[in-house]
DNA sequence: CATGTTCGACAACCAGGTTTACGATTCCGA
DNA sequence: TCGGAATCGTAAACCTGGTTGTCGAACATG
């Protein structure tokens, strides 16, 4: 039960944010690796989201992580070993190299939205709907809109 | 306002959990570093929080932040170069070698937590005191007791 | 006293991030 | 049109934080 409590110290906070994402997260990779995807990792789902249906550049990839290009090629690499995602050649510019997702990519970014979706759920029956409704309603409402660069395509596009 | 709506996809929670605690770290280590503490990263805040103010062990410190006890003294490394924490022997056993913070690690842990406290009422002021009692009620609710290990003695003691 | 366990340290490695630099390509204005 | 400026990908060097494996020293116990 909520009780507005004014003693509540602020680290409470902070550390509850950290464990929630971390369970919700945790879980996800667990059930993940159950079917077939035993090498994604938690950074990849949202480079996966990030790169989005359309594909990106890793310049433009960079910039919707908020890191920088560098960081971006490398964890690409990285994904691309894993055969998560493929670069081909622009043709309209010689300087860029499109990268998108592979089938297994696609698979597996297909998958973690069924399984965050599902996670959401076991959320919802402990909880509430309401409760976890007004939760994403609270922290969108105290976060940078701009934060992980929501407002640029790629982000949950497709 | 919170509407209950099933179609939410599940993927916005987690994002939003972390793009949350990110704000919330950012913007207290924004702050900390204007205090005369600009190298306190992150991590180094639940370090000192588990490091508590008795002191601990590598080992025993491992287990607390649920790392590995070489992850635990190289942070350890790092933070007594900092000058955040000292090691010292235990008289009681020649194996052990006691951590505990300095008196910087005391004020950067106790500046942390004055910050973190207002950064909860900053919350508090745009959401109103009941919706961040609430969130922290059900975040606690939906994380596994033993996460951070809470239960072992050094969090938050003193 | 011999054996097993614990502690701290070291080495090697990996993932993910940074800054700096650079060649190749494209863009754009004089 | 052409030359400078900006952009793209890549590389190198480095830092942080994590892992596993190993090992000597120091306890604990039969």
């Amino acid at each position: 039960m909520a009780t507005a409590d004014p003693e509540r110290p602020g680290f409470l906070l902070p550390l509850l944010l950290l464990a929630g994402f971390r369970t919700l997260i945790d879980d996800l990779h667990a059930e993940l690796a159950g079917q077939g995807h035993p090498d994604l990792r938690p950074v990849h789902g949202f480079v996966l989201q990030a790169v989005g249906v359309d594909g990106t550049t890793a310049s433009e990839l960079g910039q919707r992580l908020g890191v920088s290009k560098q960081a971006a090629g490398k964890t690409v690499d990285r994904l691309v070993a894993l055969g998560y995602l493929e670069r081909v050649d622009d043709p309209a510019d010689a300087r860029r190299k499109l990268v998108r997702m592979t089938e297994k990519g696609v698979d597996g970014l297909r998958r973690s939205a069924v399984l965050f979706d599902a996670l959401r759920k076991r959320w919802a029956a402990t909880l509430g709907e309401e409760r976890v409704a007004a939760m994403e309603d609270d922290l969108r409402a105290v976060t940078p809109p701009n934060f992980f660069r929501l407002d640029v395509p790629g982000w949950f596009g497709g």
